[in-house]
DNA sequence: CGTTAGCTTGAGGTGCATCAAGGGACGTGG
DNA sequence: CCACGTCCCTTGATGCACCTCAAGCTAACG
């Protein structure tokens, strides 16, 4: 469940970027929830999309012997809720710390332009699975792991410091590798001098050239 | 470029199943598209609607080396060239003589109701492309064949004989593997009773049960 | 009957997983 | 302030699932 509420005058602005700027006009309240809460589970009803205002969600699939794959990170900016039919195919967990803005879906499909924006929003998601899928049938260990900070740069606003706010667990059930084969590449990278891990959560990247390289 | 034209009139019925019957009032004519001919490129931009009538489609994406991942087949009664904001992000080809109904896009998204059908379209084109992460990043070559002869059987009216229209090669590019390890697959099936070659392009699901086990 | 394209099968190699141990950061309690 | 646990990450040793390379098979077609 979620934790405090916040009235959304409260909130901060949003990081601004291309999609942050598309957005919805968010009516009702905006809420936190503590890391690993999960936002809305898969096989609910899909009533209300949201919008992260701080901090990062991850939204996964499970298969029964509980082994998980990430389809998507959100961050600040990004819209998410809106991939499902009726019920959601996707369970979604904060990451850490985190506050979404919120708004029904009856209400906003209701407008025109609204809906317009959902439906761009979506076929955005599906472009971002696309790439995924191209990542994870054809890359190797260290091809992923490049194609994921270069993703993330460009998405967090290009500068070279990434702070990362998910685990390297996370980021393994993303890129379908362990967190011991993300951990050893990094490592790698860092070797060839592509980047820097100056803590686990903090990487400077050196060679973004090289980087970009690698993801073809 | 697209072979010989045919009126719309002269079409056969559509395989009838509920993605079929959720279909475009389709305007224009019918034309047929030759084995390996290129629908659109992946680039170009998104102006037709298809739908596919006989045949079958493969939708991929390159790596600049070559490796290729096709993110998508499309059987009769199946939409597709929506995926795209402005141009399209992969490149489509008819894998077997093949006939496309097409619309422009501009003259469906003036109607109401059918761009709602069109973005109904693209959520079930992103569900399926969430499917098929859990299978690229999670599950071994058996439970990824496996979930491919299981959806394919669903989507081709459920019957226990499959006609694969694509090659070890497509099947391969789509599962994340070489054709060698497809093969090598079909036949420990085989040896395990749960399904017969009977040759390369038809096959019999004898165990059914214990292959959608195997999709978890 | 030869040619070709696509598929199957075998032998061996390798990239990543698995198993295992150790290190660093952080919090908690003495 | 330091001892101790916990969580997360890194690193090493080993194994195996799938890839690579290679050869043979089958069917279609001239």
């Amino acid at each position: 469940m979620p934790a405090r509420l916040l009235a959304v005058g409260d909130l901060g602005v949003s990081p601004s970027d291309a999609a942050a700027r598309d957005t919805l006009a968010f009516i009702g309240i905006a809420r936190s929830w503590g890391r690993d809460q999960e936002v809305f589970a898969e096989g609910a009803a899909c009533e209300t999309i949201y919008k992260v205002v701080y901090g990062a969600v991850r939204a996964f699939r499970l298969l029964a012997d509980g082994r998980r794959q990430i389809v998507s990170f959100y961050l600040p900016g990004d819209l998410f809720g809106i991939e499902a039919l009726s019920a959601h195919a996707v369970t979604t967990e904060a990451i850490c710390e985190t506050t979404l803005a919120s708004a029904r879906r009856s209400s906003l499909i209701e407008d025109e332009e609204q809906r317009g924006r959902l439906s761009r929003c979506a076929l955005r998601e599906l472009l971002r699975a696309q790439d995924l899928l191209l990542t994870l049938g054809r890359r190797s260990a260290l091809e992923r792991v490049a194609s994921f900070l270069i993703d993330l740069a460009d998405r967090t606003g290009g500068g070279d410091v990434l702070a990362l706010p998910m685990s390297r667990q996370d980021i393994a059930d993303y890129l379908g590798l362990t967190i011991e084969t993300v951990s050893r590449t990094l490592s790698e990278m860092q070797a060839r001098g592509l980047l820097r891990v100056q803590d686990a959560r903090q990487i400077r990247l050196l060679r973004r050239a090289a980087l970009v390289q690698l993801c073809q």
